[in-house]
Parts: C-alpha cells; sequence; structure tokens
DNA sequence: TTGACATATCAAAATTACTTGATATGATAA
DNA sequence: TTATCATATCAAGTAATTTTGATATGTCAA
C-alpha cells in the first residue's frame, strides 16, 4: 500500500517519444528537407553540412519514432516522411489544447 | 573563405523550443492536469506526487516556452494553459507534415 | 574476388537536461 | 514585527542526449 506514483495517462509515453524526435534543430531540418520528398542519407549530409554518423544518429530517433520510413535502392536507402505520424501527433495536440469553455476544478476529476 | 553551416530556417529554434517542452512525461502529465482549468503549484505537487522544486522546475521551462500563463492570488501562483502556444504547435506541424500530393526533388529547392 | 561506396553501429567524450536539498523571496495572518 | 505559507532560485549531483571518430555491414562494379 501506499506511496503509489501517481497514475499515468496511457499514451504519455508516446506522446514523449514524438515530442522527443521533433525537439532538436537538426532533425527538424531533415524533416524540413523531406518535405519535398524522398532523400538519400549523402543528400541530407550534404545540404545540412553534418557529419555521416551524426546524420545516421538522427535518421535513427526520427524512424524509431515512426516519423520516417527508409526504402532501399542498391547502396542507398531513401528516407521519406511519414504522413501518418505527422497525423499522429496533431491528434495529440488536438487533446491537449485547452478547450474554449474553460472550467475551473477543485478537484482531480479532470480526466 | 567557405565553410558557411547550412542556412537555418526562420522559426526552427522556436519549434525545437515548443517541443522540447513537450517532450517530458511530467510535463505533460502537468498540461493534462492544467486542462481543467487552473492549478496552483501545490495542487500539482500533490496531484503528480513531485517535489515542489521539480515542479518549478517544470513550469518553467512550459512558461519560458509560452505554453502556460501564471495570475498570483495571494500566496499563490495560478497556472493555466496558453491556448495561443498551442495553436502555434499545430501550425508548425501543419508546415510539416507532407503533402499528400509526393514531388521527389533532386535539388534542394524544397523551401 | 577485391575495392570502393553508402550507411549503420559502437565507444568515448562533450553537452544538455533533470532531480534534489537548501536557501531566498514575497505575501499574509497573528 | 514575526512566523508561516507558497513558490522560486541556486548549486551539486545524476542521468540522458548528442557528437565524434573508428570500425562494421551490405552492395555494386571491375
Amino acid at each position: 500500500m501506499a506511496t503509489a506514483t501517481a497514475p499515468r495517462a496511457p499514451n504519455v509515453s508516446r506522446a514523449v517519444e514524438l515530442f522527443h524526435a521533433l525537439s532538436d534543430e537538426t532533425r527538424l531540418e531533415i524533416v524540413r528537407r523531406l518535405r519535398g520528398g524522398e532523400r538519400c542519407v549523402c543528400d541530407l549530409t550534404d545540404l545540412l553540412d553534418a557529419a555521416q554518423s551524426r546524420l545516421s544518429f538522427h535518421m535513427k530517433v526520427l524512424k524509431d519514432a515512426g516519423l520516417v520510413s527508409d526504402r532501399r535502392e542498391g547502396r542507398w536507402i531513401h528516407y521519406s516522411l511519414n504522413r501518418d505520424a505527422f497525423s499522429e501527433v496533431q491528434e495529440l495536440l488536438g487533446d491537449m489544447k485547452p478547450s474554449t469553455r474553460r472550467l475551473t476544478v477543485k478537484d482531480d476529476n479532470c480526466c
């Protein structure tokens, strides 16, 4: 009994993963570059002037979060954005955005 | 001379700030609790079973990012969500979400 | 095969973020 | 005033993330 930790919401850790993946300048630049379509890592190292292993690290973060997918073609691996994951983030945000109708509660009956 | 660093998009650092503020479990729980309306820190320390200085630290991150506002009332400081900042995040996401029409570019003419 | 290329992975170093406990500040009530 | 309460800030410790350079893996061309 006692000292139970506060209960977590079901999708909090998923939200953390997604937001974390988007909370880095290099990764946002990658996403920006991928908006125009598929790119291989070599394109991105050129565009972002970043070391190859660094890019690879960030691609992995994005991929693990599901924000990008990869496709092998010969020696190259092409990355592209994952529409669904972005929609997922939008949904999460919709859920956390305060409603226009404000209610002030005194107890934890909010969720 | 050369070695110019890759050009940054104008709002990348703002996006990083916002996503970073949202990329922590404690902070997301705070946001979740604030959805129902204003809360003072003391409410949140109870609800989240977290030390006061810890809460204060996270409130600062959220406040610096503009996601919450505070309002003093006597000894208490009440925090509430900032609708506009959440809209801002949604906009940023809209900008980075891949369009349905896919185009494959070879040069960096994407943005 | 071998060599070269594109990318991934790994370990160590560097950086950044978070937690904790102590102290400071500012408001109120006695 | 003084004591107390709510919160902020600070410094030190710890943990997580990012960068870097080296090496591994898989593919292709000769």
